[in-house]
DNA sequence: TTGAAAGCGCTAACAC
DNA sequence: GTGTTAGCGCTTTCAA
């Protein structure tokens, strides 16, 4: 058995009460006894219990973290190691922990989230996606358990704290950019279709077309799940239509290699023939050929001020609100102008 | 407040510890008070408080991962969320819980991994790297905790449970694949010299070499941090040589792709002028251009078996062994023959 | 400024 | 089979 706090009391020559208080630092204990306690701690090399402590306070300052299902290639994507990256400075930074949920199927998860949550095992949740009717968002907010969400709420978002990019303005800029280079036939690759990331990209990508007077072919969007298939798929059925897109939106990097990929293996160039902007920015984009044009998105960021917001939320009690991570462009060689008279290439 | 077990007892009109017992699924109970009991728990959405029962028992059903640093690019790698799909699976299934360590440089990790252990917040503890002269495997052993390792043990490898591949053996196999396409001058390229993964491979490499009669030229090792620079540096260093190399072993694939990217960029071709092996085969392996051949090494098994390992130990509290997980070549189009009258490529 | 004592929610040894 | 009781290690009134 450890050291406890009686055992620190004892040698001390106080109660268990004032070396509990000198723990706290608390200003009514005189500077000696604190003295005098500390030394007995460090002599005893005394470390308190954070299971007793949680107990006695009603809190772990521990926060889950409720990945996507494994069964999601989502989670495949180098895209989590940085915003676990973000989570765990900005835990750390207010030295709080953080709690993985395991769990393959959506089911096991769920069980997990309740076992986190009601056996009081976590003070508040941290949701790394967001999707449309989402069991364990509901049950959150039923219970009225805190929690952050990185990425847009589908609904209530008045009501909840999250943090996100402004996918809708990041997609159209892209869009935008494709359009000036002169295409007029650029197709969307999305992902999940539920995952609020892929609706919002979307919705930019329909907005930046309209603005152009550029009607929306439906045979230009897609979704799919690439990162298995390699594109395969999207690759094939995106070249059997009679007047295919010269220039694709993609909402992943990964993603948008596994086209490349696949449209290279059918003998279309990436950017000759086909301009690619992706999504992520993540650390391979710029040592594929081509190097990927691509939305960096601050994912580092992302996971940060998720930490820091669900604890604000736990030490203030505040009202929820959004925090909108910026983006940035990243030109590099993997679009190509089509204008009259322009360069080959937008290096 | 939650439901407490005592809620249930006088609803069920039977003591705490019996209600207790029926949450241990205790045969001394009836099967009548059973059901009474669990009709009360649920008629009032009892939930079992883990933290009271981690008190109790002394026990938390958690396991502490320790990550490497953050400032360490080992840790970008795609790599990681494979591990953590594996020890997710692998705790799961046995009702444990994962606990991250927070913590940018090495003494804050230090310092969470103490808090963990000696706060009582995990049971057992799981390392994802190995080094040599690691602080925190030192203390783990110094207080007899219970803990894994994922990597060779750099010393005392008797005394300590551990999972790995036989990189030695995967090196060498490596190198042996491109000394059997007439590769004479073939260099290699490791990541964090401290880590064993790096150590033992190097060492199947001078061994493949010295098996083959070929001497080991030392300014065809190189060890860097190439995940920031791209290799920049690597690919510069490796040219700069009078007679440079015609073949590589590369540490790791996104280390591969930042070479081959400015290897390109210096005007040298892979595989045409340069052939590369790496390893870990992570997704976008595939991908790249040119497709990378690669030692795939289980990556999620390596962290399936960890977790298993540990629970394993915390549960029997059995004699420590090592795991060997199995690694396969997967040849894909990074090198080339150059041998006398071969075919130009190793499709 | 400090101590005594109750209690956080659960388990387990000991009674009956 | 089931109840009683004493902890697990800490915090926090309440009293002094």
């Amino acid at each position: 058995m450890a050291i406890t706090i009686k055992d620190v009391a004892q040698l001390a020559n106080v109660a268990p009460s004032t070396v509990s208080r000198v723990i706290a630092n608390n200003p009514r204990i005189s500077e000696k006894t604190k003295v005098r306690v500390r030394k007995a701690m460090t002599k005893l090399g005394y470390h308190p219990n954070f299971i007793a402590r949680s107990l006695a306070n009603q809190s772990t300052r521990i926060i889950g973290l409720v990945m996507p299902s494994s069964s999601n290639d989502y989670y495949q994507n180098p895209f989590f190691p940085t915003i676990l990256q973000g989570l765990s400075e900005g835990a750390q930074e207010n030295h709080y922990s953080l709690l993985l949920s395991t769990g393959k199927t959506e089911d096991e998860i769920y069980e997990g989230v309740v076992n986190m949550v009601q056996g009081g095992m976590v003070d508040g949740i941290i949701l790394m996606y967001s999707r449309m009717n989402d069991h364990i968002l509901t049950y959150l907010r039923e219970r009225d358990f805190p929690f952050v969400i990185i990425g847009k709420p589908y609904d209530y978002i008045e009501e909840i704290t999250y943090v996100d990019n402004d996918n809708v303005l990041a997609a159209e800029q892209a869009t935008d950019y494709l359009i000036k280079l002169g295409h007029e036939r650029v197709g969307f690759i999305g992902g999940d279709e539920s995952l609020m990331m892929t609706i919002d990209r979307l919705s930019g990508y329909e907005r930046a077309l309209e603005r152009a007077g550029i009607d929306r072919r439906m045979e230009y969007t897609l979704h799919e799940d690439f990162l298995h298939e390699g594109g395969q798929a999207a690759a094939k059925r995106l070249l059997s239509i009679d007047e295919p897109p010269t220039a694709l939106v993609v909402s992943d990097d990964l993603m948008a290699l596994g086209i490349v990929h696949s449209l290279r293996e059918m003998g279309v160039r990436t950017p000759e023939e086909m301009s690619i902007v992706s999504f992520n920015n993540v650390l391979f984009s710029e040592l594929s050929l081509p190097a990927l044009t691509s939305v960096d998105i601050n994912i580092f960021d992302l996971g940060y001020q998720a930490a820091k917001g669900i604890i604000h939320m736990l030490q203030t009690g505040d009202a929820p609100a959004g925090t909108i991570i910026p983006h940035h462009f990243v030109e590099r060689h993997s679009c190509r102008s089509i204008k009259q008279g322009a360069m080959a290439m937008t290096y």
